[in-house]
RNA sequence: GUGGGUAUAGCUCAGUUGGUUAGAGCGCCAGAUUGUGGCUCUGGAGGCCGUGGGUUCGAAUCCCAUUACUCACCCCA
């Protein structure tokens, strides 16, 4: 018969067993880091009604989102976890408790051509915090905390979060007379970073800008300096217009919070240009980024939302939220060799090699192993005592235990140690002791991501 | 959706102006070494050269089509 040839779809992420388990520990670090700061962890379907995550209608969702018929029923896979959120703060809006906190880290589709580092179906992982109508301004100081910690915790050093306020930039265009375009003026001055000041004043001539709207538009966005700086420059623009103060009194506050928050002022800055995002965000943005890889762009993106549910309910729902693109950042952490190995991932911090055909005494052993918290696989298959080593050395399984008919006898255990290998025959209790030893030095100070 | 590129062993890739039996490295399996891995050495398995058509005495190689993959744009994590 004629076999068919297997394979991933192209944009799916799909991990050879060390690497899962590499992931598998990124994803942890994320879920400890978000439950630290007090957020409920939440799991949402993957597929809902297409009514609902349509909901909004229009533009690129609809374009790229996974939607088929099953029976009656219209079905779309989800494309982000901000949208399922807004549903199920609407739909349980009697029974939740506000401010609702929650993380959540899970799939999400999108149907568009896949490229490099630039997935169909990708992790994210969500934090947001949800307002009864209305939300303290400190929120949005909090999370770019939350964003620091979770990056150190995993070892990134050389990161940075960079703020904007909505209002500033919307603010400042109705001040201009472009009020009706802000949408579009944020998508192009976005660009600046990548294509240059020269090419965005093209851009904004091409769009009927004049030559001196567009200078003053680059002279606002381009606003460098320190934070004390650029927050004394944007006072001068304070008056001209209600929605620019209130943007800059908010970015004011927060960027202000920030060391209280342990946000070292070396990992934020506050750059106008950041607009991009959804265009649900209302007033904070973040966007961060790794310093010594900018062509890699955002790793985490987010920002604040006056009117989360609104499709969904007449309760008005402010929040703020972020996204970490978990599969970007894993891809991107790999591609730039970044991934600590050492020491490597592995299923199992002890193999059991049974020599006996009386497999009691190992399997008792196992168990007593496990009891005392000791990851332990048994290598029970009818194998060349060679081929089992090598098993344990190509899993990076540190330590072997050799259950022979001496060991049974006497009652001991002899544990080779594969880095060194050395062998001692001791007492369970010494082997313990000295796999929880060596296993603890292993560990020791070594971040799963090594920059 | 738009525009490029690529397709040869499990993986990464060579393959001469079209010419006998398509190669390498890595990986895999076996042995040297029957209760001890990594290193080394020896041997072995593994390819309808993406698919379909055409040109030719002869095609992995040239032409056409097709599919898949990939990079970039748009947009985004």
């Amino acid at each position: 018969m004629e076999k068919i040839k297997p394979r991933t779809l192209s944009g799916f992420m799909e991990l050879e067993p060390a690497k899962q388990v590499q992931f598998e520990k990124i994803a942890q670090i994320l879920r400890e880091t978000y439950a630290l700061y007090g957020f409920y962890p939440l799991d949402t379907p993957i597929l809902e009604a297409s009514e609902v995550l349509l909901a909004k209608g229009g533009g690129e969702t609809e374009k790229q989102i996974y939607r088929f018929q099953k029976g009656d029923s219209d079905l779309a896979m989800r494309f982000d976890l901000t949208v399922p959120l807004a549903k199920y703060v609407a739909l349980h809006y009697g029974s939740l408790t506000f401010p609702f906190r929650r993380f959540q880290i899970g799939k999400v589709y999108r149907g568009e051509r896949a490229q490099r580092g630039r997935f169909r179906e990708f992790y994210q992982a969500d934090i947001d915090v949800i307002g009864d109508g209305s939300l303290d301004i400190i929120n949005e100081a909090e999370i770019p905390s939350i964003i620091y910690r979770t990056f150190s915790e995993l070892g990134l050093t050389r990161f940075q979060i960079r703020i904007n306020n909505r209002k500033v930039l919307s603010g400042f265009f109705e001040m201009l007379g472009l009020a009706g375009r802000a949408s579009d003026m944020m998508r192009i001055i976005d660009k600046l970073d990548k294509v240059g000041a020269d090419t965005v004043r093209e851009i904004l001539l091409e769009e009927n800008i004049g030559p001196e709207t567009a200078d003053e538009i680059l002279r606002f966005i381009a606003l460098d300096g320190n934070t004390d700086g650029i927050l004394q420059t944007l006072a001068r623009y304070r008056g001209k217009n209600e929605t620019l103060d209130t943007g800059i009194s908010e970015l004011d506050t927060v960027v202000r919070s920030l060391s209280d928050f342990g946000v070292p002022d070396t990992h934020f800055r506050i750059d106008l240009t950041i607009a991009r995002g959804l265009d649900y965000y209302t007033g904070t943005v973040y966007e961060t980024t790794m310093l010594d890889h900018p062509e890699i762009g955002s790793i985490c993106s987010g920002g604040r939302y006056d009117n989360l549910a609104g499709y969904y309910t007449d309760k008005k729902l402010p929040g703020v939220g972020i996204s970490i693109g978990l599969t970007r950042l894993f891809f991107v952490l790999q591609e730039k060799n970044l991934l600590n190995e050492n020491p490597p991932a592995s299923p199992a911090d002890v193999l059991i090699l049974p020599m006996t055909d009386d497999l009691h005494a190992a399997i008792s052993l196992a168990t007593r192993l496990r009891a005392a918290g000791i990851r332990t696989q048994l290598h029970c298959e009818k194998k060349k005592f060679k081929a089992k080593i090598t098993y344990a050395d190509k899993l990076a399984i540190p330590y072997v235990i050799f259950m022979g008919e001496d060991e049974i006898a006497k009652d001991i255990v002899a544990l080779k140690d594969l880095a060194t290998g050395e062998q001692t025959n001791t007492s369970f209790d010494a082997a313990l002791q000295r796999i929880r030893t060596g296993l603890a030095e292993r560990a020791k100070g070594r971040p799963i991501v090594g920059a």
